[in-house]
DNA sequence: TTACTAGTGACATATTAGTGACACAGAGGA
DNA sequence: TCCTCTGTGTCACTAATATGTCACTAGTAA
C-alpha cells in the first residue's frame, strides 16, 4: 500500500484529503507540526507527498527544495488558483506536478496515480546476492556461477524474504503471512512443502544447505 | 530543431502559436485541413503535438486516441477553461498534459519543454536485439540471420515491450495496459492469442522458446 | 522414549495459458 | 458500391502446471 504524506495547514482540507485517500486505498499520513516538517517527512519516507504551497513559516517551495536535496519522491503541489508564475515555479523546482484548489477528486487521483506509476518504474532492486548465489526477482531466477534455475511465484516470494534478511531467522509465521496474507485455512505444512521444492531446485544447481531449518523458530540462509 | 504540429481551428490562435513557436526556435507546422487530420499528422511525424480539444468534426480526444494507436508522440491538449472533466479525460486518454486557454506563454513553453525532454529520453532506438534476434520497430520486422518476418501492430507492440526488458518478467497486466490502455472490456485471453500468433511467426523463422511463459507472473524473453 | 516439528512423495485440482475456429471491421482495389 | 484481404478480438474448448493437501516418515530436543 502506498504511503501518501499530506502537508497542508488548513485542517478542513487536510482531513478531507485524509478521508479521501484512505478511502481510495492509500495509507495517508498527515503533518500537523509545521516546525520540523522536513525531518518529519524524512522520517515518514512516503511514496508521494501532497504539498501545500502556502504553509505557516516555510513555504511549500523551499520545503520541496529541501526534500529534493535527499530524495526523488514525487511531489504534488496543492495551490490556490493564483497567478500563473506559481505554476511555473512549481514545475521548475523539481516538484513533479501540481493541482489547483479546490480540486476535482478524480483529477487528483489521476495525477497521483501518474506520479506514483512513474516513480515506481524508476526504482527497483536489481538483484539480491548471498554467498555467490544471486536471486533475481525481476527475472524470476536464481543463479549461481553460470547455472540458473527458474522459480515459480511462491518459490520466488519465499526466497525473496529470506534473501532480504540474510543470516537472520525468519519465522515460519512471517513467511506464511507474507505468502498467503494470513489466510486462515492454509495448512502450515504447505510452507514446508514449498521450502522442500526450493531445496530440490537448489540441489539441481549444486547448492546444498543454503536454507537452514531452525526448528521451532523458522528458516535462515 | 524540434517539429511542433499545431492542430487548432481558430485561425487567430493558430497564427499566434505559429509565430510564438517559430520565434522560440521550433519548427512549427499548422494543420488547416480538418478532414484527414490523422493521416496528415502521421505524415508530418512531429516531435510534439499541440492539440485543440474542440475541433470541427472529430474531437481532439478521439484524434488523440487515433494518434496513440501508432505513436507515443507527446500531446499537449489546448482546452478552454471548462469543466474539470476535460482535464481528466485528457490525462486518461494518453495525452501527456494539457493547458487551458488563454494560456500563459512561459507556461506553455515550460510544458512543451518538459514533454519534449521526457520523450527524448524515451525515444525508440533503431532496433532492439536479443540473442541474435533483431526487432526493428520502425520497419515492423523481426530478423534473424538473414530471415525476416513482418509483424502486425499488436505483435510489434508486444515484442517491443518484451525486447525492452530482456530477461525480465513482464506481467500480463502491464502488457495489456500498454496495448489497450486499460480498456476494461478487453478479454485477457486476447493477449494469449496474440502471443501465440507471435510464437507461430517465430517458429516459422526457426526460433523456438523465445518467449517464456511464467505462469502466474507474465512473459519473459 | 516421547512429543512435537519439519520433510517427503504422491495426488488432486484450481488456475492459468494455449489453441483453432470464427466473426467483424477497415483498407484498398476493381 | 461491392469484394477481398488482413488484422485483431472473442469464444469454446483443451492443455499444462503450480500449488495446496494428505498421509506418512524422519529428525530433534527434553
Amino acid at each position: 500500500m502506498e504511503k501518501i504524506l499530506i502537508v497542508e495547514d488548513e485542517a478542513l482540507i487536510r482531513e478531507e484529503l485524509y478521508t479521501l485517500l484512505t478511502g481510495a486505498g492509500y495509507l495517508a499520513v498527515c503533518v500537523t507540526d509545521f516546525e520540523n516538517t522536513l525531518s518529519l517527512i524524512r522520517a515518514e519516507d512516503p511514496d508521494l507527498i501532497l504539498l501545500d504551497i502556502s504553509l505557516p513559516g516555510q513555504s511549500g517551495y523551499s520545503l520541496c527544495a529541501g526534500i529534493r536535496a535527499y530524495s526523488d519522491v514525487p511531489v504534488l503541489f496543492l495551490t490556490g488558483r493564483t497567478a500563473a508564475m506559481d505554476e511555473l515555479e512549481a514545475l521548475t523546482l523539481g516538484g513533479d506536478d501540481y493541482i489547483t484548489k479546490p480540486f476535482h477528486v478524480p483529477i487528483l487521483l489521476a495525477r497521483m496515480n501518474r506520479l506514483l506509476k512513474r516513480s515506481a518504474g524508476a526504482k527497483k532492486p536489481e538483484s539480491l546476492s548471498y554467498r555467490g548465489i544471486t536471486l533475481n526477482p525481476v527475472a524470476g531466477t536464481l543463479a549461481v556461477k553460470g547455472r540458473e534455475a527458474d522459480l515459480t511465484r511462491t518459490e520466488l516470494k519465499i526466497l525473496y524474504v529470506l534473501f532480504s534478511h540474510p543470516g537472520e531467522i525468519v519465522p515460519r509465521a512471517d513467511l506464511t503471512e507474507y505468502l498467503w496474507d494470513n489466510d486462515i485455512h492454509i495448512d502450515d505444512n504447505t510452507l514446508s512443502v514449498n521450502v522442500m521444492r526450493i531445496r530440490e531446485k537448489l540441489r539441481a544447481l549444486g547448492i546444498e544447505d543454503l536454507i537452514q531449518t531452525k526448528r521451532g523458530m523458522g528458516y535462515k540462509i
